[in-house]
DNA sequence: CCTGCTACCTGATGGC
DNA sequence: TGCCATCAGGTAGCAG
């Protein structure tokens, strides 16, 4: 799920959702999704809790409660999943918040994504470390311009550092990348301030598009199938090596940087 | 401090 | 059909 576009996604249509309701009782079935924390502790933490509200900061959602605060981060695959009545069988459910009248399932058959109970947002040490959230107006064409110029890193991989810029991924660094016409490769430090400006207005209209798409169909909690569908209307390079370039016609490449994938177009990001 | 590499997990996909 | 390799929307931890 999981770059901020995503994220934003799913507290929009969560907020209506839990806000305001009370977590019975919870259940930890897959013990690592909570991991380092105990499950008796998750457990006793969220017991009788009510829901503040629903936030987000980078790619964490924040569930704010009354006491202290829930830090989901989806990593790969994690996603959210409601029942109105009992979980289904054969529905894979890492854990469980239960509602008294629905619940919400933590999914995420992989393992890497995580549920943590915290007093305080700003306990966690994924959100503390956070650079500038993407969505935040003080992302602005001058912050980018500071943050390139104090790298000696790719381009690719410095859109990828989530104490930077928080928010980006693999899809969307891809993707700003092409619409600025930067290649991916470029070292930060020398891209020229007009450029700068360019990939600045790139990241932000690319993040938004994202969003609006995401939002429309909106997620559909109670459907285990449901994933953000469409998304590859509005992808012009992410997963499309080999596909002619929507600008220039030549074929999209795909090389590695960092053990990531990057897709680009040769002849038109320079 | 900055940077790059590895581990962490499981499932889907494609070639042979 | 089965087997194997490769790929996957991410981050923490560690070494240099």
């Amino acid at each position: 799920m999981p770059e901020a576009p995503e994220v934003e996604a799913v507290l929009r249509a969560l907020r209506p959702l839990i806000v305001g309701r009370v977590i019975q009782s919870s259940k930890v079935i897959h013990p690592i999704a909570v991991r380092p924390q105990s499950p008796s502790f998750f457990k006793a933490r969220v017991r009788r809790q009510q829901i503040a509200g629903v936030t987000r900061q980078g790619k964490y959602l924040l569930i704010q409660l009354k006491n202290g605060c829930l830090v989901l981060h989806f990593r790969f695959d994690g996603q959210l999943i409601w029942f109105d009545e009992a979980p289904s069988r054969g529905v894979h459910v890492d854990v469980l918040l239960n509602f008294g009248r629905g619940s919400l399932g933590f999914v995420d058959r992989r393992h890497f994504g995580r549920v943590h109970w915290y007093r305080n947002a700003e306990d966690a040490q994924g959100p503390r470390r956070l650079g500038i959230d993407v969505f935040s107006p003080k992302f602005n064409s001058p912050a980018l311009r500071e943050i390139l110029s104090r790298s000696n890193r790719p381009l690719k991989a410095l859109l990828l550092d989530q104490t930077k810029i928080a928010g980006i991924g693999n899809i969307y660094s891809n993707e700003a990348l092409w619409h600025s016409r930067l290649d991916p490769r470029r070292r930060a430090n020398r891209i020229m301030p007009a450029e700068s400006r360019r990939l600045h207005k790139a990241i932000v209209s690319t993040v938004k598009r994202a969003v609006e798409c995401c939002c429309d169909p909106a997620p559909d909690f109670r459907d285990p199938n449901w994933w953000f569908q469409g998304l590859e209307r509005i992808l012009r390079v992410y997963r499309l090596e080999g596909k002619p370039c929507r600008r220039c016609g030549k074929h999209i490449r795909r090389i590695e940087q960092g053990g990531r994938s990057t897709y680009f177009c040769r002849r038109c990001q320079r």
